[in-house]
DNA sequence: TCTGAAACTTCCATCCCATGAAACTTTAGT
DNA sequence: ACTAAAGTTTCATGGGATGGAAGTTTCAGA
């Protein structure tokens, strides 16, 4: 009781244990040994074996030949089910994919979570520039064309807030100022639109436009293309299209 | 002690009570109130509120204002990180889209999991019938065009094995007799591609081909048509070319 | 507005099951 | 073959999970 004794790092629930190693799969590790699991968790061996063991019986984590983990088909099947899969998603792909091939750019939907912008979706092919963002990804705000979007669209509070903090800065180009990125967003909200160009990754530009519903934006379609061929004009024309339609599949579900 | 005390039910193991939670999401249910997932998992009220109280808390589900659960982005998000989304569903979707906007008919990407066609996505717009099939959905084998494809590439054993047990007969059409289905199977292989006529569903028909990769079909792409609009020619050569297409992404990857 | 029933939340004494160190087995590299 | 690292199993222990019951909130209907 004394000395010891302290809850030096764990009372831990069983639970919480669970859903912190299904975390560590992320971008950048989407295969992971038992081993790996067990450092990023800092869980004990034994513990982080049953734990995985039984995640992997019940299909959410699947074992492969090379004795890595990955994300199981279960888990992914549930998360199909999640309102921005099954409502969200599945609304806008349509017209997603005709942007696509409109544009033969790369094309990205995102939604605000947790103060950053979500990737619900992006359609990349060899005829588009490399990029960062990727389905189930989050990016900063400030610093993506859906981001300053979604950004623009939040409350007073909500914006000075996001502004408060200290903003990572990618690029040289990152507007990380909160004068000039107030300025930015206000620039937003009155053409209906945002730019950027080489704020997250250089020698590319992005553009994007809100998704509106019920008078709140719900989320952003962007478009992002190398930097001599942000043809703004033409470019937020069918963004707005596309933003309209799909709105309008979001209603008439 | 002495009456009761059978292991009815419960010498269970937390973690496999939350999976079971979880797993009560499905294209019925994608919204669910406490009270109807303590019913559906046959868990005591209390002990039910707990673990859905520490799901939401990890941001595995979500409450919304209704009072009702839903399936959480953190979730989602680390579901996006499977190899079903990174690896195929990722390279699949531009030529999915393709596919979508030259023959804007309902377009399905599936794979094998647990004996049935597991719909990795599907393009459905205004314009193309409404079908069964979902993200995330399964459906049996031998009476979808994927499915069929998917079964006809199995091992002799995988493929007995299936149809030694009863088959669903969801249609008057739905060939559910075990030889008639092995010739079928087998002009699937001779041709390289799959038919349905109304053996899912009244009026609508499918075409589907394998998606080869080292020998081995890890995949099938396959449209949903009105039965009169059931050009096979025509398809058939459209949906090998995306089929290649999507191999082609898949290894260059 | 009031009332009651259903849905939800909290409590807590009991006890079962998760815990993790240690011993053991398998795998892969030399 | 040998060995170090990775993975698996074991088991006594106590702390966290359990669920009945009591308390609180919500909301439909009078």
């Amino acid at each position: 009781m004394s000395p010891a004794r302290v809850d030096s790092g764990a009372p831990t629930a069983l639970l919480e244990r669970a859903m912190e190693v299904l975390s560590c799969f992320d971008p950048k590790h989407s295969a992971l040994t038992l081993t790996e699991l067990a450092e990023l968790t800092k869980l004990p061996m034994s513990t982080c074996h049953r734990i995985v063991g039984t995640l992997e019986q019940g299909g959410f984590l699947s074992k492969g030949s090379d004795r890595k983990f990955r994300v199981g088909t279960k888990l992914w099947t549930i998360a199909q089910h999640a309102p921005l899969s099954e409502r969200l998603r599945e609304s806008a792909l349509p017209t997603l994919a005709r942007l696509y091939e409109e544009t033969g750019e790369n094309v990205t939907l995102a939604v605000l979570d947790r103060g950053q912008a979500l990737y619900v979706d992006r359609l990349v092919g060899e005829r588009s520039i490399p990029t960062i963002s990727r389905a189930g990804g989050h990016l900063p705000l400030h610093t993506t064309g859906v981001g300053k979007v979604l950004l623009a669209y939040q409350s007073e509070k909500a914006i000075e807030q996001y502004l408060a903090q200290p903003l990572p800065k990618p690029t040289p180009q990152s507007i990380t100022q909160p004068d000039a990125l107030r300025r930015d967003l206000a620039e937003v909200r009155k053409n209906g639109y945002s730019i950027t160009r080489q704020e997250m990754t250089r020698g590319s530009g992005s553009i994007a436009v809100p998704i509106m519903r019920n008078g709140r934006c719900v989320a952003a379609v962007g478009v992002i293309v190398h930097l001599n061929r942000l043809d703004t004009n033409r470019l937020v024309s069918t963004l707005t299209d596309a933003a309209a339609s799909i709105a309008a599949e979001l209603d008439g579900h």
